[in-house]
DNA sequence: TATGCGTGGAT
DNA sequence: TATCCAAGCAT
């Protein structure tokens, strides 16, 4: 199969002329100015499902607060999820930071430079571990994402779904018999770097492209039928109502989540599930919940968080309270200047816009 | 294998 | 406005 698909293909061209191009086009990204693993690593985890315009200041921010693995390690993971506050898929900074944690005590604060260690450590799967072996270490293993899926599956001319799990291990397998054995590193991120300035999902600028004559879906003229990708099933949306909780003190409630799931261990407003608990037991509802009696103000607007698998569609009303000593350890009385040293989702970032005092 | 897990930008 | 997508991983 796989035999077939590279048959009277000719990988040192490819190589070449892949990696001929990285080297006059690469974009200057503060991820590239040294090979240091940790740097390395943090970059490839943040990029997960992430565009590099978005990961720059963050990554910037990171590193500049967390220079090194020893400081991240030794940093509250509260700080961190602060740090990582609105670039999402929180559960990426939790198992960075434990994974880290890992290196420190277990392997001297040496990144390992092993397949079997490195993808051992929590949120180190495939790619990442490719990517940090070939990027950090010079090491010729396969690093797929979606680029190198998109970008092969038009040179090779591959139809098959990649939204498809096992269809990934097909392309590490082509990845593995392409790859440079000189240079690695420019030949993995070379393909990402085609694939997210050249071979594009949408209008892709073959014209501009070093391997335009190589490609077998610009020679057939179907560059914009692939990749095929089946498609996601769309999200549910659930209504609640957030309330912003203020006392005489201009203090407000707030609550941290579940340490598991979504967006572990953030912070937010009180929501209230109101397809489950009706508009008429709220007040009931919060004293239930948060032990904090309120009375109901207006309505002071409406946010939608659309997530990847759901919809929260948020009606926010304020509320007042008197002076109460809140005994659930998850949720705290906070003011309102205060409210920037907690890690919130987006949604409830947005929710303080609507704060107003007496 | 399918689903849960964020967010913002492009089209 | 709706849809897609972006250097995926855990379970």
């Amino acid at each position: 199969m796989i035999d077939k698909t590279l048959q009277n293909f000719d990988i040192f061209k490819f190589q070449a002329n892949l990696i001929n191009w990285y080297h006059a086009n690469k974009r200057d990204l503060p991820w590239r100015k040294d090979q240091d693993p940790y740097k390395v690593w943090v970059s490839e985890i943040m990029l997960q499902q992430t565009k590099v315009d978005t990961v720059i200041p963050y990554f910037q921010r990171f590193i500049t607060k967390y220079p090194t693995l020893q400081d991240l390690a030794d940093a509250d993971q509260q700080d961190v999820l602060k740090t990582w506050e609105g670039l999402g898929y929180y559960s990426r900074a939790r198992n960075l930071q434990n994974a880290v944690r890992e290196v420190v005590s277990a392997y001297g604060s040496k990144v390992p430079a092993n397949p079997k260690e490195l993808g051992a450590l929590k949120g180190v799967g495939p790619y990442t571990q490719g990517a940090i072996l070939s990027i950090a270490f010079n090491q010729p293993e396969p690093a797929v994402d979606g680029n190198v899926m998109r970008v092969l599956s038009r040179v090779l001319k591959i139809e098959e779904d990649i939204a498809q799990p096992k269809v990934k291990k097909h392309f590490e397998r082509y990845t593995k018999k392409m790859i440079s054995d000189e240079d690695p590193s420019a030949f993995n991120q070379g393909i990402m770097e085609l694939g997210a300035l050249v071979c594009t999902p949408k209008s892709p600028m073959c014209m501009l492209c070093p391997v335009q004559e190589q490609c077998r879906a610009f020679e057939e003229g179907v560059e914009q039928e692939l990749p095929i990708k089946s498609k996601a099933k769309k999200q549910k949306t659930i209504p609640y109502v957030a309330l912003l909780i203020r006392n005489e003190k201009n203090q407000y409630v707030i609550e941290k989540r579940s340490e598991t799931g979504l967006l572990a261990n953030m912070w937010q407003f009180p929501m209230v599930p109101i397809d489950e608990i009706g508009m008429d037991h709220i007040e009931n509802w919060v004293e239930m919940e948060y032990g904090v009696q309120v009375d109901l103000g207006n309505k002071l607007g409406k946010l939608k968080h659309v997530f990847s698998h759901l919809i929260w569609q948020l009606d926010i009303i304020e509320a007042t309270t008197g002076s109460v000593q809140v005994t659930d350890k998850r949720v705290e009385l906070v003011d309102k200047n205060r409210l920037a040293d907690y890690p919130f989702p987006v949604s409830h970032q947005k929710m303080m816009k609507y704060m107003r005092e007496e």
